[in-house]
DNA sequence: AGTCGGCTACCCATTAGTAGGTAGTGGGAA
DNA sequence: TTCCCACTACCTACTAATGGGTAGCCGACT
């Protein structure tokens, strides 16, 4: 459908050395598109593209240095004409709303095929967005049925009682009562449907509200 | 260095296709290796073993349906001719230990190179076991370090609590005391060096000993 | 036979968390 | 303005968990 003499030029960014190697061969396969670079982390990524202008930069969420969520946002502030593709196997709805507020143009989740891939990056190529399907059916799933419903102070606290703090110590960190830690402890509780602590750690590590 | 006329018969099994493909594209560039099939889960993996007769099985651990460790049990005693090399990210020693047991002939981790996993399949192949630096990093380290000293009946109160049960029900669950529940939650938690429940749980998953 | 580790169970005192409330304040929407 | 909601904080009573012990039983290893 849309045929150039230029190639897309892609820069990928995974810390999986064979993820990265297994992308690029199938990459390569494909006559619109040119891998200019690889990196390993979002600093590196920041880096690359600096100097070898790429058109898309497909990316990995969870990297060491930086990770992909802060890179994408450094790149809609200094490289603005990069168009970043997140490529993730998070499915989670908070990440998912968290990198795309942050500036990407799309966001695959790495059970698709490598067709789709390249569809994925011909499509922001282009200016459009890209969703894989798994996305949007969290979206919508997720959007209507159970949407996560936790207010911003109710995820901090959440994200500090599921780092291994007391109430007692969350308090003393958000320099709030004791009181009102059992209390927000409470509504979220309830608002989860959740009747332990344990299920209250769970729920922020499946929900990345925690880092693993 | 070996050199042969036929080719090492290798089946991949992952449940993304991406690195499926990613993976295919890689190893074809080998002249040594030819893949022989794909699966996207351990059922798979064993029916199509059964017909194909792979030499080497390349298998991911976390997979619908039938998951990397279970299937690898399930090859040694059904297929014990094929080799399985797990290839997966979890670099947990639970995971690797569990997994040799379960009679894989090797264990290479998400980040290395694919030149090294053609050097593990070929090492797999020619009937020795191949670790990555990182698998031998973590059973040296931990296992001088900090051994998880947990035993079988701990690990299941563990299981148990981080799945978000109360002493109590834990105590029904087993049929024991709460008190000999209190007392394993204490010494859990003097062995790992844990202050939290919390903390209990995020142990718990960090290690493999509760699913996500 | 002795001892060591793992599993079991209990005592006591104290702290932490739960479950039911009520309620003030301040900001944004109807 | 009025009303709702998020955030804050407190009250009371109750239950769960913690941290310090001790100790019996059993199986394995010496």
């Amino acid at each position: 459908m849309i045929k150039s003499e230029v190639k897309i030029r892609v820069l990928l960014v995974d810390d999986h050395p064979l993820v990265l190697d297994g992308i690029r061969s199938r990459i390569e396969l494909d006559e619109t598109i040119e891998v200019v670079g690889e990196g390993c982390n979002g600093e590196e990524a920041l880096k690359l593209a600096a100097e070898r202008k790429p058109d898309v930069v497909l990316m990995d969420i969870s990297m060491p240095v930086m990770n992909g969520i802060e890179a994408a946002g450094r790149f809609a502030t200094d490289l603005p004409d990069v168009k970043v593709l997140m490529l993730t196997m998070h499915d989670n709805r908070e990440y998912i709303t968290k990198v795309l507020n942050a500036g990407a143009k799309g966001y695959i989740l790495k059970d698709v095929s490598s067709h789709e891939m390249i569809a994925a990056i011909q499509s922001v190529y282009q200016g459009k967005t890209y969703y894989s399907s798994g996305v949007t059916d969290i979206l919508l799933n997720e959007g209507s049925k159970k949407e996560v419903p936790l207010t911003e102070r109710e995820k901090t606290i959440l994200r500090l009682l599921a780092e291994g703090n007391s109430n007692k110590h969350v308090a003393r960190e958000l320099d709030i009562s004791v009181r009102t830690v059992e209390t927000h402890r409470r509504n979220i509780k309830r608002k989860l449907n959740l009747k332990t602590s344990a299920g209250l750690v769970k729920y922020a590590i499946e929900n990345g509200i925690v880092e693993l």
